[in-house]
DNA sequence: TGCAGCATGTAACCTGTTACATGATTAG
DNA sequence: CTAATCATGTAACAGGTTACATGCTGCA
C-alpha cells in the first residue's frame, strides 16, 4: 500500500492533532489561535482547503454532526491510511538540510511522537537531530570566528542570534535525549 | 512616489545583498549556499524568477557584463527605487505576529540595517523586538506552566524547546539593545 | 577527452495569503 | 435587538519546490 506523503507543515499539524482526537476545522483553528501552535496559519483559507485535500487523499474522514439541526459541523477523524502516512512522515530520516531550513517542521514531528512511535524510534530521531544540530552549530561558530571581525554591527549581531539559537537547540536535544534514555533503561531494569 | 512593497524573505535578502554590492544571480546563489544565509532557498527556480520580478518592478537594474565574450553574465544593482523599498521594508513596524510567525524575517531585516538606517531607527526596531519577544516568552511560559503536567513526553519537550528559544532571543535582543545604546551615548559624549 | 564548475533558465505542481462572503446562534 | 462568536467556505494572486534543460570554460 502506497502511503501518500504529506507536503506541508500545516497538513502534518492537522494530522497530528487529529491523531489525538477528532475535530472540526473550527476546532483546529482554535488550537492554532490559542496554543503554542500559533506559529501555524489559522486562516480559513489555509485550513479548509487543506482538510479537503487530506480527505480527498483518504487520510482523514469527515462526518456531519448535528445533521438535523441548522448548524451542522464536519467532524474529521484520522483514517488508517492517514495514521500510516503520519507515522511514515514522523520516521523519515533527519538531514542537515532539515535542521538548517526546516527546524520547525522537525520540532513539529517530534511533538507528536509520544503517542505514535515507540521510544526506540523517538530516540533515534533525537540522536540524529542532536548530532546534526551540534554539527551545524560548529559550522556557524566557525563562520562567526572568520567573518565577525569584518562585519557591520547589525550583521554580526544577527549572526550571533543564529549561533545562540542553535546552541540552545543542540543543548536541548542532548538533554532530552538523555532523559529519554534514562526512561528506557529504568523500564528495561524493572522488566 | 509609491514604493512597491517586498513580499518574500527571499526578495528582501536579495535586495539586502545587492545593497552591499552588485551581483549576478549566480553570485547570490553562492552566498545562499556558503554562508549563514543557507536558511534561504538557493534553487535557481526561486532566485531567477525573483530577480526578474524585482527588475520588472524597477527595484533592481541588470546590466550584461562581458557582452562580447561567449559567456555573458547579468550583473544586478539596486536602483534608487529599490533602495527606497528596502528602507521602507526595514522600517515597517514590528508586531507580535511577526515575532511569532516570522522571526526569521525580522532577523533578516535587522541584519541589513547597519548600512541603511540610522542608529536611532535601529534602536527603535530592537527595542520593540525585545519587548515583543519578552512578552511572547511570558505567554509561552504561562502556557507551559498550565499545560506541561498533562502533556505527553515529546509534546512537553517540544514546548520546552520553544520556550528556551524565545528565552535566548529575548536575552539577545536586550543585550544587543544595550550595546547599541552604549555606542550611541559614547558618540554623543565625544561630539 | 571528460568532468567539475560557471551561468542561466523553464514548467508543472502545490500551498499559503488576503480579502471577501454567508448565515446561525447565544449572551447581554 | 445586536454584537460576538460559531462555522464554513471561495477566488485571485504570489511564491517556492522539484525536476529538467542548455551550453560554455578551465583543468587534468
Amino acid at each position: 500500500m502506497k502511503t501518500r506523503n504529506i507536503h506541508s507543515d500545516l497538513a502534518l499539524a492537522i494530522l497530528g492533532l487529529l491523531s489525538l482526537r477528532p475535530a472540526s476545522g473550527y476546532d483546529l483553528r482554535k488550537v492554532f489561535l490559542t496554543t503554542a501552535m500559533k506559529a501555524f496559519s489559522a486562516s480559513p483559507g489555509a485550513i479548509y482547503p487543506a482538510l479537503r485535500r487530506l480527505e480527498r487523499d483518504g487520510l482523514i474522514e469527515g462526518a456531519v454532526e448535528r445533521k438535523h439541526t441548522l448548524r451542522p459541523r464536519m467532524i474529521f477523524k484520522l483514517s488508517g491510511k492517514g495514521k500510516a502516512a503520519l507515522v511514515a512522515s514522523l520516521t523519515k530520516p533527519v538531514t542537515r538540510e532539515d535542521v538548517i531550513r526546516r527546524l520547525d517542521g522537525l520540532l513539529l514531528r517530534f511533538s507528536f511522537m509520544s503517542g505514535l512511535l515507540g521510544e526506540a524510534e523517538t530516540l533515534v530521531f533525537l540522536a540524529v537531530l542532536a548530532a546534526e544540530t551540534q554539527g551545524y552549530l560548529k559550522v556557524l561558530e566557525e563562520e562567526y570566528r572568520r567573518s565577525a571581525p569584518g562585519m557591520p554591527f547589525s550583521g554580526r549581531a544577527a549572526l550571533e542570534q543564529g549561533v545562540e539559537t542553535y546552541r540552545v537547540t543542540a543543548r536541548w536535544a542532548g538533554k532530552t535525549l538523555k532523559e529519554l534514555k534514562k526512561d528506557l533503561s529504568s523500564k528495561g531494569a524493572s522488566k
